[in-house]
DNA sequence: GTAAGGCTTCCAGTAGCTGGAAGGTCAAGA
DNA sequence: TCTTGACCTTCCAGCTACTGGAAGCCTTAC
């Protein structure tokens, strides 16, 4: 078993998210110590760093949460999961568009921009017009 | 001059997010009716447009705040502009490789599920370990 | 005995809005 | 004249996913 700390430094989650993920019922502790302390035991530990992972993936606390249900659940189809993640890829996929064409204006904005002493600046003129 | 609304309509904001500027002074309306409705000038227009370029550019309320003063003060120079946009195109060029690469993996999990009944899940797996 | 470090709860703040409630103002129509 | 609807006002709350801090309890070491 697991102090909120020790589960922290075992999940390389810093101790107020493990404790935020426990006010939010994502990863709840499997019980308190006679002191109140929160104890974790290995299996939430397991979901901690699948959390961390799922997160670091950039899915919500929400598809978090789905699929934990999944990971949890053994009966759980492939189907499910893959759904999950073909939408988190199709968001990606736009994302990076939408990005792409910011960087590229952005760019041929600033490299039209002198960048000295004089006031006149297409890039001004740019977000402006 | 336009009342909230129509300045609204003439730069294409919600008028709700056109008094958030207001109240965070960003873009504040060069003054008040009669029956204390806020009133904008054709500069402080042009300045709402120009604010929803750059917060479309992705530019932070804060960058905003900046490129607002470089925008109305007529002896600024390009140099000072520029930096803030090559700052942000550093910033965009992260998030274009993390997104990348967070998509290559996802890709390949994806890639490597069946998306079938059947319960084994290489994205769980994935997300896991 | 006390100091350090862990734990607890609760409250507030972050960014950039957005929604809603309660109420004042104004023009048009029955 | 009354009322309806569309404006506008302020203020308060909520969204995401934490993060920081205060006040206070518990345990261990010196």
């Amino acid at each position: 078993m697991y102090t909120i700390g020790d589960a922290a430094k075992a999940t390389n989650l810093p101790t107020k998210t493990v404790r935020y993920y426990a006010d939010i019922d994502l990863v709840t502790p499997s019980g308190r110590s006679d002191n109140g302390y929160r104890l974790y035991s290995d299996k939430e530990i397991n979901k901690l760093i699948f959390t961390r992972r799922a997160r670091s993936f950039g899915f919500s606390v929400q598809e978090c949460r789905e699929l934990l249900d999944l990971y949890e659940n053994r009966d759980r189809s492939s189907r499910d999961v893959k759904a999950i993640a073909v939408n988190r890829i199709k968001e990606i996929e736009e994302k990076l568009q939408e990005l792409q064409s910011l960087h590229d204006e952005l760019t041929h904005l600033s490299e039209t921009c002198n960048g000295d002493d004089r006031p006149d600046c297409p890039i001004i003129r740019g977000l402006a017009s």
